[in-house]
DNA sequence: CTCTAAATTTCGCAC
DNA sequence: GTGCGAAGTTTAGAG
């Protein structure tokens, strides 16, 4: 990883094209060729960025980025006022927990969560247009498609819509109505949800994994 | 800007739980408070971050960035092994050309390619649900919503449903129909753009921007 | 403050 | 490779 402190200014031509004026700037380029322009704001996102796989040359004040599919950073620099590399060598990685994928997997383990009596048919029930999150039956045998989000919004509610519309014309399966699931449902959301009869049932992750006695909240 | 390669683990607490393994990787500490741990590779993404507003406490061997949220990011750093600061001052700015709003300013200027004899009644028509990005009438004097987007995908099709059924519900202006333009249209976005009887338009910003003449492509 | 839509989104997985 | 959905998405803008 080499670390450039410099007054730069930098052009990019891609998906769009886009120009920062001179000043002093942060360039990270890292070992897989990427480079990056930071300023001194902002943690997450750049100013300016190349990904890899792209190549780097030198020449004279400007330093050339070169993606594959044809997009070019240029960067002219005036002057440097740090330059250092170091040896890093390969990351272990991000451990994570409590994503989507393990809201699923908790949902279903505890499904009569959802109800009485509810049963699971399957997760990631396979249809032409996407995996539905959770098909299941409740105490009277009628099906329920299960859409889980972390968050839930409008678009959740759209693509739960979606297989509805799709599972409801199956004669084995019909009718199914739905249940819309999130750590949190945002107010619009809720409304288009309910404004079309699907359930929202808000998901306590911590309680899910707990304890399965108040891990949720009907409203 | 502060920059720092050091061997650190790390933790963050927030909206998920994540863990870093001890690891030599670069610390960015910005004049906002913000701070990234980045590995050396991806320019875009750092493997850990916490946004502004935060503010970093060190003690010992422990960093804690804590977040106005409550979020929190801890690093456990074991050795430091560069560690440099430097005055950036503030940046000019990103200048940017060729996203939306550009695309929409350019087919306003030009409604006619949609069609001969289309006019143009407003760009960002108010609606109770947000802006239509233009309405115009057709040659017939038929009012049509068209929804602009750089890449089309079902969300933007989902979007422009939306404003249909609402524009569709003003007795002064329906019956309103939909043109969907994108410089690149997804597959599944256009199959469920026509399946509404929504019109699909691919924009080629060049031509856009240059002629009036081959500036689109009809399917 | 909330909510919405855009982003050079990036990233990861499945086909 | 393309397509599609998730992301600690972040970011910008409107109400």
């Amino acid at each position: 990883m080499r670390l450039v402190i410099a007054r730069c200014s930098v052009d990019y031509v891609g998906r769009l094209t886009a120009h920062l004026p001179m000043a002093t700037r942060l360039i990270l380029i890292k070992a897989d060729g990427s480079v990056s322009i930071h300023a001194d704001d902002r943690a997450y996102k750049p100013l300016n960025w190349m990904n890899p796989p792209c190549t780097l040359k030198e020449s004279d004040g400007t330093w050339t980025v070169t993606h594959k599919n044809g997009e070019q950073l240029v960067i002219t620099v005036e002057e440097i006022l740090h330059d250092s590399t170091h040896e890093l060598g390969v990351d272990p990685g991000l451990r994570k927990d409590g994503v989507e994928a393990h809201l699923q997997e908790l949902l279903a383990e505890r499904i009569e969560v959802l109800g009485k009596g509810w049963t699971l048919i399957r997760r990631e029930y396979p249809t032409a247009i996407g995996p539905v999150d959770l098909l299941c039956r409740d105490h009277t045998g009628a099906c329920v498609a299960v859409e889980i989000k972390r968050r839930g919004e409008i678009d959740g509610v759209e693509q739960l819509t979606r297989y509805l519309e799709l599972l409801n014309r199956d004669p084995l399966l019909a009718p199914v109505r739905g249940v819309f699931a999130a750590q949190e449902i945002k107010p619009q959301a809720r409304v288009l949800a309910e404004d079309r009869g699907i359930t929202c049932v808000t998901l306590d992750y911590d309680a899910l994994r707990g304890r399965e006695d108040d891990s949720l909240r009907l409203f």
